[in-house]
DNA sequence: AAATTAATGCAATTGGGTTGCAATTACAAA
DNA sequence: TTTGTAATTGCAACCCAATTGCATTAATTT
């Protein structure tokens, strides 16, 4: 199980997602709260908060770890599979509302995908 | 530009990719060839090769970087844009030899995708 | 209010990946 | 074939995201 006491460490970071519904990397949101807890905190805030369900992970292009908190988030609904979109300019990384089809695989059995788009924003292609 | 003299750690790295047509990721390969050269070499050598479009990278689902040498490879189709497949019971990677249609994306551009499916092989899967 | 135990801070560690530099080796030119 | 030179390699040190162990703090239960 996930998150079982409320303390102020996961009210700050969980406000970081209710603000803007933007995906953020572990590093960006260690850095937002520096000041107001250990690094080591915030990984295992953002653990407890993703088996509540109450965010999603995923990789982003650079290798880093990228958490949202989007629509579609919830206990049971653990394994998302919608799209992510990174931008190549201004790096910010999205949610995206779509489902992309995905054929059937001869003998295999596809449970999950992880499907990132990379290209420009809606900012930074004007 | 990348392979300019044939060496033996070149040939050494190649023939791994010759031999079987399987995805592999590079702390593997480190150990495969780790009597016979250093792990340096073998980024080094794997860059290279990617750059010549002799093989192509991308992120596996535990973050980790894997290689591959595919039908498509080559110079010109640098950044292939084919699925990959991981098995989650042996961790094998393959290539998909599948187009997957992406939908327009309202006022952003896309200009790479990065899609991996997650589940069972065909061996893993009888 | 006291007891219980989840949550946190901190320092140390792990592990993938990179860098600088000296030594080696492939290859071309003589 | 020998020599020059520039690419390649080995090695050690380093970078940085992420994890771990443990003592301390604080949220919840009684």
């Amino acid at each position: 199980m996930g998150i079982i006491r409320k303390t102020k460490a996961v009210a700050t970071v969980l406000q970081i997602f209710e603000e803007k519904d933007e995906a953020k990397s572990v590093v960006h949101l260690i850095e937002l709260v520096k000041d107001k807890m250990n690094k080591t905190t915030v990984y295992r805030i953002l653990d407890r908060l993703e088996q509540d369900g109450a965010i999603h992970s995923f990789n982003g292009k650079d290798g880093l770890k990228w958490y949202a908190k989007c629509e579609g988030c919830s206990a049971s609904h653990h394994s998302d599979k919608h799209p992510h979109f990174q931008c190549t300019k201004c790096d910010k990384v999205e949610c995206l509302p779509l489902e992309i089809k995905i054929p059937s695989i001869k003998n295999h059995k596809v449970d999950s995908t992880d499907i990132l788009l990379i290209g420009q924003c809606e900012v930074c292609c004007a």
